[in-house]
DNA sequence: CTGCACCTTCCCATTATGGGAAGGTCAACG
DNA sequence: CGTTGACCTTCCCATAATGGGAAGGTGCAG
């Protein structure tokens, strides 16, 4: 089948397929006598597995791992899944981070209006002054002095 | 001031700023006789802004918004608060994302057995079958035999 | 044979950041 | 004065993953 077919069947545009294939991540592909690509259900398998390896975030260097796994009938199940716990943990670790951000954020906001006047927390925020936490206003000692 | 000594009093990297300035973010810095950028307190106060919007999430596109409205007497504070919801919408929206895709793969991992053998539902999971979703295993109805 | 859909390769753009080269400036030290 | 080392300048390249689009070849249907 050509690239397009096994894109529709895969889920990877053509344009990844081949870039996947240019850098070496799946096998280069068949060549039919026109010079186009020739695809095979295991191609669109492999294709389907890359595919889903993406939705769960993974980047093309750790798919690279996982397809070596995959193929190797001598793995281990615990090296899968110590590679799927750090993966987690990475997640894990960039959703906590955004979420502070936006826990700051939301904690500015509460303090701000929301009016017509140019008076405004975030901004005061931003600008400086004390370092931005996720703490209450009250937290935050705007000056000492004592 | 020097680029340098602007770098570490703002916190952002000499290579940023000459970037930041290459884009227009921040204006073009003087110049001293020797050509070397030239900087004072107010240059490296809005360097201090932008790198505390960018410590927030906020793409540079954003905080070119933001430093108008920060420099815009006439701005209202409810311009300023619905950029930041929007921003945390979005933060959330991809925390949220990137939980997802940790809790799947959880899943995932609490069925494998993480032994030497090399059966694993992980590997499973990403060759295909059933939609990765976040759902317990129990609710992946593998067939219908009815 | 024409037209349209599809394929090929190649280059460019994105976002934010950094590395590094080649060369100029400055200050200090001997 | 001369050298050295820290600092500055500009310019190009790289990253990660994806897409846009151009220029040109292929395949099939009418």
């Amino acid at each position: 089948m050509n690239i397009g077919e096994a894109s529709r069947a895969s889920g990877v545009s053509a344009k990844m397929i081949r870039h996947y294939e240019s850098i070496g991540l799946v096998p280069r592909a068949d060549r039919q006598d026109s010079g186009y690509r020739d695809y095979g259900p295991e191609d669109v398998h492999r294709l389907g597995f890359v595919r889903r390896a993406r939705d769960l975030g993974f980047s093309l260097d750790r798919i690279r791992v996982l397809l070596g796994l995959w193929g190797d009938p001598s793995r281990t199940s615990s090296e899968v899944k110590a590679l799927a716990l750090t993966h987690i943990k990475e997640l894990e670790g960039k959703a906590r981070h955004l979420q502070e951000m936006a826990d700051v954020l939301r904690g500015l906001s509460l303090a701000c209006d929301g009016d017509e006047r140019p008076d405004c927390p975030i901004i005061a925020g931003l600008e400086g002054g004390p370092r931005l936490s996720s703490r209450h206003s009250r937290d935050w000692p705007t000056s000492h002095s004592s």
